[in-house]
DNA sequence: TTGTATTGTAATAAAAATTATTACAAATAA
DNA sequence: TTATTTGTAATAATTTTTATTACAATACAA
C-alpha cells in the first residue's frame, strides 16, 4: 500500500485551511516531503477537478470548490488502486477449477467492498474533516 | 498493496474444496506461485487458527474448522495491513498546526473505515464464497 | 523588458517492499 | 530406514515507491 491517500488528504486539508494560493514548496514543507511528488499529486487532483492552480510568480494552488462540497470519497477516488484488498502477481493455473474462476469472484467481492468503502467515505466532507482540527 | 489477501483467500478456497490433507506444492501449483511463499502464508493462517497442518510424509494442510464458521473478515484479519488506506512514509512537520494533528485524525478515520470493511466482509462465510464456484 | 518565482513534467536515481529461490532441519508415514 | 512433507532462515531478484535533478513555460513586478 502506498501513501497517496494520506498525502492527497493532507494536501486538501492544507488548501482548505489557507485563504489564498499556496505554493507546492509550502505544502511540501508542512508535509516534510519532496515538492515534486507533491506537485505530481496536485496534478492528479487538478485532473480530477478538486484543485485549481495558477502558474507563474505568486502562483500556487487552491481548492476548486468549497470544502463542504468535497467528500473524502471524492478524494479517495483520485488515488484509488485497481484492487482495494490487493492483487496477487501470479496468474492462477487455468487447469485448476478453482484457480480458473477465483479472480472473477474476487473482482465481484472487491466491487462490493468498494461500494461499502465509498459509502463510508462519502459521508464525510472535507469541511467535516477540517472541523476536527483545533 | 500486496497480494496477501487474495493469496490467503485462494488457499482457503482450495482447502475448502478438498476433502483430505493438501500439500503446499499442490496449492502452489494451482496458484501458480512459489511453494515457500504459500507455506509462509499457511503458517500465518495456522497461527490465526484458521488452518491446521500435519508434518511428515503424507502430511499437509486442512481447514481448522467448518467453512460455514469462517468469515472473509476472519481471513482478512490475518493479513490486515497497519493502515487500510495507506500510510505516508514521511513524518509531517510538527511546526505546522495541520501537520501536527493530521496523523491522529487519519488514524480515527481509518478505524471507522476498518469497522465498515470488517462488517462487510463478516457477512460472507467461506462456504458462501465457495458456493459461487460451479 | 528583464529578472524572479512558480507550475508542470520528464528523466533518472535511490530506497523500500514484495516475491522468489535455495538450503536444510524436523517430523512422520510406509 | 527411506521418502515425503512441513517449517523456517538466509539470500537474491524483481517491482514499486519515493526522491532528486533538470529545465521549459508562465506570469508577476520592478
Amino acid at each position: 500500500m502506498n501513501g497517496r491517500f494520506p498525502i492527497a488528504l493532507h494536501i486538501m486539508t492544507l488548501l482548505c485551511d489557507a485563504d489564498g494560493l499556496v505554493a507546492s514548496e509550502f505544502l511540501a514543507g508542512s508535509m516534510n516531503m519532496n515538492a515534486v511528488l507533491v506537485r505530481k499529486e496536485l496534478s492528479n487532483l487538478i485532473k480530477n477537478k478538486l484543485v485549481s492552480s495558477q502558474t507563474g510568480k505568486s502562483g500556487g494552488y487552491a481548492l476548486a470548490r468549497p470544502a463542504a462540497d468535497i467528500t473524502l470519497a471524492q478524494i479517495y477516488q483520485t488515488v484509488k488502486p485497481e484492487a482495494i484488498l490487493g492483487q496477487a502477481k501470479n496468474q492462477p493455473n487455468p487447469a485448476c477449477p478453482i484457480g480458473k474462476q477465483i479472480n472473477q469472484h474476487i473482482a465481484t467481492l472487491y466491487d462490493d467492498v468498494d461500494k461499502a468503502l465509498l459509502e463510508k467515505l462519502g459521508s464525510t466532507t472535507l469541511k467535516d474533516f477540517m472541523a476536527k482540527f483545533h
